[in-house]
This record gives structure tokens, C-alpha cells and sequence, in this order.
DNA sequence: CAGTGGTCTAGACCACTGA
DNA sequence: CAGTGGTCTAGACCACTGT
């Protein structure tokens, strides 16, 4: 069991930062007791409601574990997570103080090749729009898009006018939120990529890939190949 | 502005649930102004704090923007963000219903390169420890990883015995919590790691960069390079 | 069964900010 | 300046779970 200094009429902020550094410091070490809600709001003179939020968001936060009855602990294993921003290309380029361009490259509407079918779990008569597009950085190539919308879902995207809207910006006004799976990893540029980035073939591209559900029916799928260099950067 | 359905003496997390599947349904549209706390206290038949809650964490999961006197809306564009699990090699792999072998490469103390010294801020007589290291899942190559250790900072690294614990979990044990940053990218096999992963000079790896600090000091930074193929994936 | 956190209430005051 | 969310309070009851 730990001792808590005494703060007077501290606020939820304070008490978790005040919590929080001891447990940074080290004062309060992993895996040890912290005083249960009484106690503390005893020290720090304000309401259980109060520490209440406080250790709630420390323990969403992953630094400490809660338990009835067993009391609040540092937890033992720093289960940390790290977020990241989903990349919203535009977004990402002007944050960098870059001037924007998109560009699309071919369309076409088409029955779904075998691999998509199975991984969107499209019936046998759906159809689906092709869209390959490309993203500029200050005229430089930045991302190479390769897009496909399930037209059984969403047919008023074969007639969306995508030579200047991006399928990304055009799809967020027609599907409020969506479920996604999101995966990163390392490919090998081929024919089309190396083109289209203005990189050899074989380069190594920092590739996304996304797919998106609203209401358990598939809405898109979507390649993403970044210029050769490109970092995902995020802090925790 | 929207009106609500009336529903009984709700809790949070029934308001939250409940506000989420009109949006989630499109019923509630990005950018449409929602009912204010006391209005939904009322049609929910419940304390405003109630209601202050689920909608503070509908905001926290970024599916609808708050502000004073202007009011709750529906998010236009899904600010969404995807958590990532940091990436923990023993229990990444052991998840994956594989065998975890570790093996030391190499272990050496030495005076940190000029590019070292700038990423982290050393002192010019700051020494550090070079490690490399080998993880393996069920005996294949699964990760190579080149690890650096501020020996001012943890001078007991030293006599640690890397030889059967990996640096990360011996780094856990000894720094309770710290501030990291983490970078994802692309990059190409040189000699080494392609001799360490069995793969081809040049092939496309997953390259991952970890920094932390304690309390503004550098710990340790370490770069991961993953066996051709791999992804990192997660659902938002 | 008893101790702890989880949640709700009714009310209050305050901070911010759009009109 | 008036409407909205942000926070706090003092108290209450409940749910879970270790002992």
C-alpha cells in the first residue's frame, strides 16, 4: 500500500497528473497498491466522483489495472497501445505545408476478380467499380490508389464524377462511418507502381491496404502504395 | 436539430448504444446538430450527467464533435484513428500458436554514432550498448532487431545478461514507463539482414523504429526488421 | 460477506464562445 | 450576454469478487 501526499481541492486533471507522475517517477512502482477511492479523495479534498475519473482514465490510458473489491494497481506490463491518425491523404500532404493534386487514372466498372469476391464476401452477381488514382505532393508522386467500390451497395458511384473528387473524399459523404480493417507492410514496387511513383521496379513501398463495412456489407476495398521512403510516425 | 426517441431510465451505455446506431444507420447525418444534454436528459429519463458521459465518450471515439454554446454534431469527416497493439515479438508470436526462440547476435559497449548521438541528445560522453538480436518463431526467422541502450542512464545494462532475455522485456523491468516514438516504413534488405531473415539482399522488409525516453532523458532506440510478408493489421 | 470500484442523481457553479 | 458543455459535490445504491 502507498501513501498519497496531501493536494487541496484538486481537479480530475490534477489528481491524474499528480497520479501519473508518481507512477512515471517511479515512486509508485509496478504492480503496487494505490489507495482505494475513499482514501484518496480524502487526500486530495474533493469528491469520490472526482478520483473516480481520474484513476478511470488513468486505467483507459493502460497505467494502471482496476479491480472491485482487489483495489487499482500499476500495472505490472506496460500493455501500450498506439494510435494513429487514419491517413486522409489530402489531409496528410497539407499538414506537411505540400499543395495537394489528385489525379484519376482509369475507371472502370467490371465483375469482381475471384480474390475480391472472397474477401469482401460479394454475392456472385455483384458488381464493383475499379478506380486506379494517384496522389501529388507538390507535383511529385506521393501515393498510388488502386480502389474498389461495391456498386450493389453504393450504385449512384457509377455516375460520381471521380476526374476531381477522390473515391476517399467522395465515399465518407455517402457512408457516414463505417467498420474497417486497416493492415500495413512492405511490398516490392512492380511494373505499374515503379510508373506511377516514379521509382525502380522492386523498390520497397510502405503499402495500406483497407476495407470497409457499413452494416456488415462491404463498401470498399482499397491498395495504397506510398513513394519509396515514406514513414508512418505516431507517438504513445 | 434532431428529436429523440423516448426510452426508459437509460444508462450510459444504453444513451451511447443508442445515439451510436443513429449514426451508424445514417439516421443522425454527419455535420446534423443533436439534441443538447438537458434535452436528452429528459427524453432518456435521466440525470444530465448521465447523458454527459456517453456523449463525452462518443467524442473521445471521435464520431461526434462538442462544442460550448454551439453544440454536439455529428462528425463531417470520420477523424478516425486505429490503436495498435505495440508490438511485443514474444507475444506476437506466441499468439500466433508459434514456438518464441530468442538468440543474442552480438553485444558490445561503445560510444554512440554521431547519428545516435543526435536522435537521442546524448552527451558527448555518453556511452551506449550495441545490441543485435535474432527472434524466431518456430525456428524460422522472424524479426532481427538492432538495439541501443543509453549506458548513462542504465549503467547496470552493462552486467545485464542478454544472452537468454531479450533487451525489451530486460528494459521493461528496469524503466516502469516511458514516452516513445514509433515509425513504420519500407526499406530494403541490405547483407545483414538478409543473411539474419533468409531473405534476398534488397527485399522489401518491414521496418520498424522505436525511441523512448524517461522523464526527457533517452533510453534506448532500436530498429525491428521483419521477415518478408509481414503485415500489421488491426480493425477500427 | 465485506470491501472495492461502477454508476446514477439532483443540484450547482463555471468556462467558453457563438450570436 | 445567454446557451452550451465541463466539472464538481454529497450522497446513494449496486455489482462484482477476493477472502
Amino acid at each position: 500500500m502507498i501513501s498519497a501526499g496531501r493536494v487541496l481541492k484538486a481537479t480530475y486533471k490534477d489528481i491524474k497528473a499528480d497520479i501519473l507522475s508518481k507512477i512515471l517517477q517511479g515512486i509508485w512502482t509496478p504492480g503496487s497498491l494505490l489507495p482505494n477511492e475513499v482514501a484518496l479523495a480524502e487526500r486530495y479534498e474533493c469528491a469520490r466522483a472526482t478520483v473516480n475519473r481520474a484513476m478511470r482514465e488513468l486505467a483507459e490510458d493502460g497505467f494502471i489495472e482496476r479491480k472491485r473489491k482487489a483495489g487499482s494497481r500499476v500495472r505490472l506490463s506496460p500493455v501500450r497501445q498506439a494510435k494513429f491518425d487514419i491517413p486522409i491523404v489530402r489531409r496528410e500532404i497539407e499538414e506537411h505545408g505540400a499543395q495537394y493534386r489528385y489525379a484519376l487514372v482509369q475507371s472502370e466498372a467490371c465483375v469482381p476478380p475471384d480474390w475480391l469476391r472472397a474477401r469482401l464476401q460479394l454475392s456472385n452477381t455483384a458488381q464493383v467499380l475499379h478506380l486506379t488514382c494517384m496522389h501529388y505532393a507538390d507535383g511529385a508522386p506521393y501515393q498510388l490508389e488502386d480502389r474498389w467500390i461495391n456498386l450493389t451497395l453504393l450504385p449512384q458511384a457509377r455516375d460520381a464524377d471521380f476526374t476531381t473528387v477522390g473515391p476517399n473524399e467522395w465515399l465518407v459523404s455517402q457512408v457516414p462511418f463505417s467498420n474497417a480493417e486497416i493492415s500495413f507492410s512492405a511490398t516490392a514496387a512492380d511494373q505499374t507502381i515503379a510508373d506511377h511513383l516514379g521509382c525502380p521496379i522492386d523498390a520497397p513501398v510502405f503499402q495500406v491496404e483497407r476495407s470497409t463495412w457499413w452494416t456488415d456489407q462491404a463498401v470498399t476495398t482499397v491498395r495504397l502504395w506510398h513513394r519509396p521512403g515514406h514513414r508512418m510516425t505516431t507517438r504513445y
